[in-house]
DNA sequence: ACCCGACGTGTAAGCGCTTTCTGACACCAT
DNA sequence: ATGGTGTCAGAAAGCGCTTACACGTCGGGT
């Protein structure tokens, strides 16, 4: 047996007799036979991976993404290599790293916003951004954003709310950005002026203080919209505990249809995202550049879903499900 | 420039002189190189990553395993590819494709129980499983689960509840089969028998067809240990939904402290496992197998948190939190 | 003046695959 | 018999790095 042959066995080329293809496999079998996946890469100039970069992975949306876009590349014969920027860690050194080993890279929008993601986007490696900025010269795939915050807060006018406030930091993600911007479109329709967004991150002990300054008259407000479900749930809670009834005396919505929307008493109003898709539209977008089979699309959005609940001000039935 | 000196230049070797290491790092600057990854990999006969296969990725602990395995690998300069064996993914194929291009490989217990794991485990690649059964012959790490659910049995049983039914499948799980053994044990220190376990999968529809089996007297019981909070979850609102009261009527209490246990009410008690840690430590292990730096120790259990809140039927505040 | 070591740089031999090309062999038609 | 044709196996040339080694070129001791 010459090693030519064995390579011919192992991917399945035709021009191999059967009985030498049953000798290797057994061999193969029996020697517990792994082969070097960087000498094919290097022989077939080609990584057969895919990198992933995440800023965290807490709350469903990085781990639906990221599961859809495993599940994808897995069909596409692509590893996955992922890295996370949780925390201080050097993302420009993660990014330089990850390059060495995947043909394309897809990121996040708010790791693409980032100082050193550029130097990678200028790189030779194919980029795709989920839920970016448009603009950022890269393809792009992002769930819709404007006309959902619209809705939302047209629906929430409709409920006969006039105060209004957009509770999340636009200058965080471009996602959330795109959120405000709808809120301000549905206030510009109305003809009334849009408050000011309140800027805070993500983290529960975020929106608990908020509502503590909110209570101390620092806002005033009959209803909110909250840039992510994890904030509209904690500011919820919140407002449990001081005694304010949602909906009654405030409307709370928020996004991503967390598991814990579903469970807390109202339901809670929010916009379900196909973050699944989004991360399988990803990795094929990568694919595709990779392989050169498709001149890349600039931009695609997908479209989302409102899921009404009680914290709205609509009457649902008592902790309703999906 | 000769090669040699760039690549001594890009891994910082003292051996180069100032003149030429700028020169180096100019050119390298201007022309956007980037190195490759499986030329170095060959060269030295090291893959620098680490596989890490988890069965899916819903819920907050696979997340967090991920997270913490791959902040720790990321310190010891490794990249990490996941698999996620979701769905019905031909796992077999993506272990053998997985095990070509890392040094070692991280696998849940779930996943180490299955039949083609079996291979990967025999194969030359170093292996660590995390939370499954030690006596795999592989290393282990897991959170400790018997003595916790022991304690949260008997927790249970102090406050006067004497039907306790266990809801969860102990063989979907090692986990919940060492969980299942604690509830045992706490039976036999009272010297009472345990009832059979209730076989049924985590998904939150088997939490809520499992209350009504129950409320139509399938099942008797006034306190429930669930093998996970998202099974906990389910049943609580469930229950609230037909009109039962928890822990009035029925205590329950689950594992894993999901955010969702913060928030429900009564809020829902809880075992915590240091998750993140668990994930730390099994790509530290791996490394230490890969550099050969240390003899596997056979087996490592952390310690768990019970997390109580109210749905145990200890009084708490209303909405307690973290 | 010389030699010796230290220091930088270049040369070249792999690393383990893929793949093209060449060759061996068998088989059919002439 | 001979030549042509088709099938399968092997030889060998890389793929782009790392690194042992060889080779200057200095500076300082003698």
């Amino acid at each position: 047996m010459s090693i030519a042959t064995v390579s011919r066995v192992l991917h399945g080329s035709p021009a191999v007799s059967d009985t030498a293809r049953d000798k290797v496999l057994s061999a193969v079998d029996r020697l517990d036979y792994v082969p070097s996946g960087a000498a094919r890469s290097l022989a077939v100039r080609q990584f057969e991976a895919h990198g992933l970069v995440l800023p965290e992975l807490r709350g469903p949306y990085y781990s639906e993404l990221l599961l859809g876009f495993e599940a994808r590349a897995a069909e596409l014969e692509q590893s996955v290599v992922v890295v996370l920027a949780d925390g201080n860690r050097d993302l420009d050194h993660a990014l330089r790293r990850l390059a060495t080993r995947v043909d394309g890279i897809a990121m996040l929008g708010s790791i693409a916003a980032q100082e050193c993601a550029a130097r990678t986007m200028r790189g030779p490696k194919p980029v795709v951004v989920v839920g970016g900025d448009p603009a950022l010269g890269v393809e792009t795939i992002c769930a819709e954003n404007v006309s959902s915050a619209q809705a939302l807060t047209e629906h929430l006018f409709a409920h006969g709310r006039t105060d209004l406030l957009f509770v999340g930091d636009p200058d965080g993600a471009p996602d959330v950005r795109l959120r405000l911007e709808g809120f301000r479109a549905a206030h510009r329709a109305r003809g009334r002026p849009a408050a000011d967004p309140v800027r805070i991150q993500f983290r529960e002990s975020d929106g608990v203080a908020f509502v503590d300054r909110l209570l101390a008259r620092r806002h005033t407000a009959d209803g909110l919209v909250c840039a992510n479900d994890e904030l509209a749930v904690s500011v919820m809670a919140r407002l449990a505990e001081r005694g304010v009834d949602v909906p009654g005396d405030l409307a709370v919505v928020g996004w991503d249809d967390v598991m814990t929307a579903r469970y807390v008493s109202p339901g809670l109003t929010t916009v379900r995202q196909p973050v699944h898709r989004l991360g399988a539209l990803a990795a094929e977008a990568l694919h595709a550049q990779v392989t050169g089979a498709r001149q890349r699309t600039r931009c695609r959005v997908l479209p989302t879903d409102i899921v009404i609940r009680g914290s709205c001000g609509c009457t649902a039935p008592p902790l309703p499900r999906k």
